[in-house]
DNA sequence: CATTTGCTTCATTTTTTCTTGAAACATCTG
DNA sequence: CAGATGTTTCAAGAAAAAATGAAGCAAATG
């Protein structure tokens, strides 16, 4: 038997699928394997799990499953959950996928929309120093921006809300 | 003044904004930084501009130019549009910015959500094979899944339509 | 209170992704 | 059709991102 395997158990078919899936998912957004890893073993697990159970499930290092953790922790996809005698913490995955798709929404394209609206204003600013031949046509790729720019902050408080169900 | 401004005459500041916002954006879908470097410098270019004009103005290499061009033309974000007496290929940007939209959630969200669909079939599966005591609880959360799938779906040609305006 | 156990942090290494530029190809020009 | 010009491709190099594991901290145990 491979020697990955001699410590821990064999993944399931089952943990298998719920892992790939949830790399792929989580891929999107910009987390790391490891973090997709994680939150896909949690999800199917039957019990709330130490971090050495899932380092050793998993086959993934001690820092790699606290980061992990710790990331997954901060935007509340993984809660510890307090097993009574055991010394360890366990973690469990809460459900609400929800959750992603919010993070993603608050931390990744709010940001860099407000940032886009300032630059947009300097753009505008910045129209008046252009040979006059030019402005007219640049002006109004300046206002498509805008336009757009309108349009994705109205979706992203109605798409949060369809999240939420 | 500094080397990399001696054979090409220096960005306008309208010019860095864009190339800036689209960087940041076009990241956020998982394309290279000269990628979106190269699609801002077209968006307020008031004039189409040749691969060497684009290569000098952003100070990026022969490949990366002629690469990014290539893919930004595979999604109909770049055109060539011929220049009487000139020899070279000349781009615009074409200004439809739902494009970008479409294009990944067709190249990118679809295609995961088959693939997940696949799994969760496959998953359902498995869990026959589960000890009768966990079955149940497993099968819930492959039901948040399917749901969660479910919405997705359903989500994804309203968005498509939304971009179109 | 010394020791063991669990966890976090972070400098280093590994892996992945992007960029470069030379070579090959294609097309134009005189 | 020979040279010049423009473009693509791709192997090698550079840069960025992620994983590793040892050191250090903190809390529990006996």
């Amino acid at each position: 038997m491979a020697a990955e395997r001699e410590a821990a158990s064999a993944l399931q078919e089952l943990e298998v699928e719920a892992i790939e899936m949830f790399i792929n998912f989580l891929r999107l957004i910009g987390l790391p394997k490891s973090v997709g890893e994680i939150y896909g073993l949690l999800f199917v697990a039957p019990r709330p799990m130490a971090m050495d159970d899932i380092m050793e499930r998993l086959g993934i290092s001690l820092g790699a499953a606290s980061q992990g953790l710790k990331l997954l922790r901060s935007f509340g996809a993984v809660r510890v959950v307090y097993e009574r005698g055991e010394r360890r913490d366990h973690y469990v995955a809460d459900l609400e996928l929800s959750r992603f798709a919010t993070v993603f929404i608050k931390d990744e394209l709010q940001p860099r929309m407000d940032t886009a609206a300032e630059r947009i204003k300097r753009m505008e600013r910045a129209l008046a120093e252009l040979p006059a031949k030019e402005r007219k046509a640049t002006r109004e790729r300046i206002e498509r921006l805008k336009h757009w720019l309108d349009k994705g902050r109205k979706l992203l408080p109605w798409l949060i809300r369809f999240m939420k169900l």
